[in-house]
DNA sequence: GCGCATAGTGGGTAATTGTGGGTAAATTAT
DNA sequence: ATAATTTACCCACAATTACCCACTATGCGC
């Protein structure tokens, strides 16, 4: 399971380092390198599955009627945006351009893991979510 | 199945590349290069369909009474605009000018992977499109 | 403190993908 | 039938991406 977060940065290839202990849970859970990377439909940053969340994922929006509105604004904003990588020898991937305007990655990029997925963001745009979601958890009663 | 979105550029002759990853899929899928291209009843957008998946929409049209309004508005609009299409050796094909007009297609021309057909748009057409998809979503509760 | 291993970064080269344009065939109109 | 226009096919160039190698930085054990 993917948890921590680490900073990369992004050269100007547009390549940027997957943190090795991600690498490590493809390997060693999914027994697969590749991850696919896709818009969140909810905030703008990129998220990556592990082949086989993706499919469940799939699965998911294959049991609904393929007419649904929502259906529909999610094939046009996530699958059309999904695509497969495969780390190179050094352990990375090229964000392609339209996936870097999305979530605003200039060069220092953040991992966050996300349980069965992770979360890619810019650097910047990180400290500001991770402030409001401080923000919102104080205000709250937790019971765990 | 196609995901995943390229941006390619269409040329004087009305010609624009179907981007490589797209064609592997018809190759390796469908073990057929060629597609479908009609318009998106929906939208103002072009899809493509494989033989296969196109003959799929076909049956189900078929299997509806011919006198229903719908299916002969539907015949009327995708099932007319519909060619067969074989790139040629450089992955291109020739889009006629009245599916370029109707999809309002100038020389920038998004490709958007939908599972098991893709969408072709004007790409200021996609920009507004994929805002207005975005804001569908961030107001919703997504369980998948 | 020193060396080794691992993680991350930068850059060069070769292959693939995308683009522009020319010529021949085919289609349509005159 | 002939001319004009369009479409298909082919070749060459440009841009992008994938792949490989080398270097640096950091942490860990000795």
């Amino acid at each position: 399971m993917f948890q921590g977060e680490y900073t990369n940065n992004m050269d100007d290839k547009g390549r940027v380092n997957i943190p090795a202990p991600f690498r490590d849970v493809l390997q060693k859970s999914y027994n697969q390198p590749s991850i696919i990377i896709a818009r969140d439909p909810q905030t703008l940053c990129l998220r990556a599955y592990p082949q086989q969340e993706w499919k469940r994922l799939l699965a998911k929006i294959g049991a609904r009627p393929s007419n649904d509105r929502i259906v529909q604004a999610f094939k046009r904003t996530v699958i059309s945006s999904a695509q497969e990588y495969c780390p190179d020898k050094q352990g990375r991937v090229l964000i392609p351009q339209n996936l870097r305007d999305y979530a605003g990655i200039a060069k220092s990029t953040v991992f966050a893991g996300s349980v069965d997925t992770f979360e890619i963001w810019d650097a910047t745009a990180w400290e500001a979510q991770l402030a409001s979601s401080l923000a919102l958890l104080q205000n709250q009663d937790l019971d765990f």
